[in-house]
DNA sequence: ACATACCTGACTAAAATGGTCAAGTTTAGA
DNA sequence: TCTAAACTTGACCATTTTAGTCAGGTATGT
């Protein structure tokens, strides 16, 4: 079970952001620059992320982005689910009877893989962006 | 994060495994046909397990495989790291003080990965496969 | 005008996944 | 003793996913 870069890099790149937008937009060069991110798989992250609706762009010279909604609404969730980061413990459809590959019936560990999503999602439900700025926030002069 | 099939399959496996091997060995073409998974497949995900000593063999005619411990002592924990399906929500090594891809600091949601490891982690510590029988073990007659 | 910065889509090298295949060795039972 | 069942080992491979790059755009403040 891994964490793929593109949803790790999305919240990085949104508490970056979170953090400098008090006034200004922030740019994906400097996000880039700050978080260590190539510019162009940002440029693919945010995209999503506009599109489902966390972010703004302001377009032109000073133009970039700043976060659409209160930090204490952008949950992980939303975040992840934005950028197609899904948790999967199984292959089957879950509004199906079928079970992986086709099968006729679920598997045996069925319940279990089912909890284990619970699990792992009740973690991304509870934590929000403005979570992950206490004690972090920096004040642009 | 996706589960991987090896993983689920090795728990699976387990699970048939404890149901049947009330005095006999199980053959992993026993559990190939009822769980349908690739027999060459578990061929080798047994073999990692057997490593572990979470089951012993038995060769030659009505071989196969059996527990090596109680149920109650094998932790998904246990049958996730004998098949190297670990839990890896960063890139960077845990004990270096460089961040991902040989950066010189940490990153600034490094925390939160270490959270969601330990978070997804202590499920699988908690999970034996003793729990995972109940109310489901069949007699062989 | 022009630099900055967003926007879009195509492309790709490398790694991971989910197996298969071949060639054994061991042992119970006929 | 012969044979078939079953474990053992290692190599191999097609497909998919990942983590980007690249090459063009378009919008806009100065
Ligand atoms: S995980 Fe798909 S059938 Fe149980
Ligand atoms: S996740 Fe590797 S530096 Fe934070």
């Amino acid at each position: 079970m891994k964490l793929t870069s593109k949803g790790r890099y999305a919240v990085m790149a949104l508490v970056d952001l979170a953090r400098f937008d008090n006034i200004n937009p922030v740019s994906l060069r400097d996000i880039s620059l700050r978080q260590g991110i190539s510019l162009d798989y940002l440029e693919q992250i945010f995209s999503k992320l506009k599109k489902n609706e966390i972010v703004k762009s302001i377009r032109g010279t000073q133009g970039g982005y700043v976060l659409n909604k209160n930090p204490n609404d952008i949950k992980l969730t939303n975040i992840f689910h934005a950028v197609d980061e899904k948790v999967k413990t199984v292959q089957c459809k879950k509004d199906s009877k079928k079970g992986c590959n086709g099968k006729a019936t679920k598997c045996i560990t069925h319940n279990l893989w089912d909890e284990l999503e619970i699990h792992i999602n009740t973690f991304f439900e509870n934590k929000s962006l403005k979570d992950l700025l206490n004690n972090n926030k920096e004040t642009r002069v």
